[in-house]
DNA sequence: CTTACCTATGCAACAAGTTGCACTGCAACT
DNA sequence: AGTTGCAGTGCAACTTGTTGCATAGGTAAG
């Protein structure tokens, strides 16, 4: 049971809805804990029974109402507990090294082509957070508090995806090498 | 749903038991698919309910008797199958991230022991499969199929961890700053 | 004018994974 | 003699996460 607690640092740092927290959690949460707006609507609801969030309609022009929710006393008592509680081993899941490493019982060439695939989504990630970086933290030595703390994650997904494709590269720089010279028509 | 593959993955490598896979899970593939026991049991009944496995009891002296499972050619045909569909790209789930991005919500000196735990255990998970390279692929210019592929999703857990450990250094380098030298008694 | 997408919330059914327990017997340490 | 740990299989209850659907008004493109 982590979202929760994702959720409880999200609603620190700022107020939201569970629309909002959805699509926070694709960007910057994400790459260390994902959910579905279904899932964060579901989490939502059950904090707002045990207290530890409180909610607001908002009502909006030319848009659907929405629910603004806030930490309660509670949920930050909940927040700082959690905290200090020892943090469960990190887990990877990985169809994709399942694959390389089942690739002889099936189309090698298939397995390669997803390899590169995904290769080029996590460049493609890559990029977008050092972009992010750059425009959202340009001075990193100066930051402190929070914003020092939220660019650390940041470097904590950058060092995640370049790690990644390192590892893609390998795999395709090792397992093309058996057709050397053999797409120059 | 793809623990499923991940056994007949390791199923087409050697015939097991579900002990057997799950110590496995433990080990090698388990950096990128883990599972207890329980749910190892568990898939495995239901893989044999649907014809990819046949389960054979082998009495043994001394120890429980154990049920040892091979692939069916319909569970090779499966395997194959899942072998082309693309794949879901790779979750990194860390509490630990989490933590960081909140810590100024609570102990930060306890957030900073956590990471300093998680940095001591990465390393030695690392020095282990610098180990079991050395020991098991002493020379992986040597290697073809199985055995390479086997090696590669061995290189991507020492780039991960390698990672992590990086990013751990980076946190711990940033955060512990502010008290330069207080710990000199 | 129709299709499609964005904002916004949510239920219901299902699949997947975790936790706790139960049972057997051997070997090793205290 | 008693505890701990390994090997071995498994059930039951629970929590977590996914997939599919429903609703509804606005905006933008074709």
């Amino acid at each position: 049971m982590a979202l929760e607690h994702a959720i409880l640092v999200s609603l620190a740092e700022q107020r939201s809805s569970g629309y909002e927290l959805a699509r926070r959690f694709d960007r910057s949460i994400g790459q260390f804990w994902s959910a579905t707006h279904q899932q964060v609507y579901k989490v939502l609801g059950r904090m707002e029974q045990d207290g530890w969030v409180t909610a607001t309609v908002v009502p909006q022009e030319g848009r659907p109402d929405k629910k603004v929710y806030d930490l309660t006393a509670a949920g930050r008592v909940e927040l700082a507990g959690w905290l200090a509680l020892p943090a469960q081993p990190e887990v990877t899941r990985s169809d994709l090294a399942v694959k390389v490493r089942g690739a002889a019982d099936g189309d090698l060439d298939a397995v390669l082509a997803e390899v590169a695939r995904h290769r080029a989504l996590h460049a493609e990630r890559l990029d977008s957070y050092l972009a992010n970086e750059k425009h959202e933290f340009p001075d990193p030595e100066s930051l402190t508090g929070r914003r020092l703390h939220q660019w650390l994650v940041l470097r904590g997904g950058i060092t995640l995806e370049q790690g990644l494709i390192g590892w893609y590269d390998e795999v395709l720089g090792t397992l093309r090498k058996p057709t050397p010279r053999k797409a120059t028509s």
